[in-house]
DNA sequence: GTCTATAGCCCGATAGAC
DNA sequence: GTCTATCGGGCTATAGAC
């Protein structure tokens, strides 16, 4: 309707509000942040704000807007030969923004936000979704591969798979002493083991004896048994 | 202050309110949720409210105020000698009020809301130690005992067990095809393998061959391994 | 195109009649 | 003790000067 003088000049100006609205969503909640707030966390003046964006739910919709390194990983995923070795990519990939400081909580904050709006439901659902649909088809591929355990569902244990990196989110935002980065570990670890499951002949476990006492797995410095890729890679 | 006629029913007239501010809580969230409407739920007028309690944030501390059946069941896994077994009871008796209808949503809005509320922070915190220590000396003892892996680190470990549990909660709110009864089984699941991970001489685990098909543990309608407890108990 | 000023609305909490 | 009425304040979004 408004004929912008500088498109790019405007759509820079718009990321920078993004930003700033960012920030502060993260610290104080969406329904506690105020439109002038984030007028003057990005330096500009109370009503200039909606020329940018319609209403608040907007801006916060900007925030979420597509990670592209997401979408590419995701992408790569599904042509994979070694299904195995691109499930953990892809848990590296989704795990990677965690670590950025604002990250988590903004995470949080989308999820309670959803349950009052709509399209920020269908967002959310859609990424998710889109998520779901490439782990379970890697993990429907490592089992006829033998790389998993063929017994395990993949539907529901994809939805598993997808918790536990949320865990990463919600313990960080809830957890100061949590670090992201530190724990993706002991996660792959939790996986490795869930989903492999290699007691060799088992129907179901043998209950452990006191008999055995000799080392086993070590956890923690050393990567579980699979090589990691770098991961600490930030978003956005 | 003010003298009360009969503390009885103020007690009881205080706790219906509480109970009506609990929907509203988690269907709206806490700050989308009137003072006004929690009075029309609860079948009071506006002002009469405040004279059970001082503000709106007091009415939220209530709505999670202690349950006794967790209090005891912490107690009771404390003093127990069997401590995996005393782990799954701990598990399930967190584990039991994800089944609520609307206790994930308020958790998660409890999660958040703490960010800007100290006394709820300090309240959640508080909780969460106390879990977090009592399923830490347990993981200490199982593994004293032979009855998981002793390279597992007891704080770091026993915070991936309360995660878990989380997760029940975290996707109970989000997922509405996600139902906790039946994925309780699941989280045992990958508690079992992932605490006792009885690989039997593990150094680290041996990569699954293509030669492996037959089949291994089951998963779903059936426990992992071992026994469950009824759980579906409810909350308050 | 960006600013200032404010309209219009709703909220939490209080005051005072009954 | 419970009601009705209302206050002071803060919010989103718009209108109009520059």
């Amino acid at each position: 309707m408004v004929r912008k003088l500088d498109p790019a000049k405007h759509q820079a100006r718009r990321q920078h509000i993004v930003n700033a609205a960012a920030e502060l969503f993260a610290v104080k909640g969406f329904d506690r942040t105020t439109t002038a707030e984030i007028c003057k966390a990005a330096g500009i003046s109370a009503g200039n704000l909606f020329h940018y964006f319609s209403n608040k739910r907007a801006i916060f919709l900007a925030v979420l807007e597509e990670d592209e390194e997401r979408a590419e990983g995701l992408a790569r995923a599904r042509t994979s030969d070694d299904p195995w070795a691109a499930l953990l990519e892809v848990v590296d990939l989704l795990a990677a923004p965690a670590a950025e400081p604002s990250a988590p909580r903004l995470v949080m904050e989308a999820m309670v936000q959803a349950h009052h709006d709509p399209e920020l439901s269908a967002r959310l659902s859609r990424d998710n979704d889109e998520e779901h649909a490439v782990i379970a088809a890697l993990i429907a591929e490592a089992a006829a591969d033998g790389q998993i355990d063929p017994g395990l569902k993949p539907d529901d244990t994809a939805s598993w798979v997808l918790a536990l990196i949320a865990s990463l989110y919600t313990s960080a935002a809830t957890d100061p002493a949590f670090a992201p980065t530190e724990q993706l570990p002991t996660l792959k670890l939790i996986l490795h083991r869930f989903l492999r499951a290699d007691s060799p002949s088992a129907g179901n476990m043998p209950r452990l004896g006191v008999e055995r006492i000799g080392p086993t797995t070590r956890q923690r410095e050393d990567a579980p048994a699979e090589p990691m890729t770098p991961a600490a890679r930030p978003q956005r």
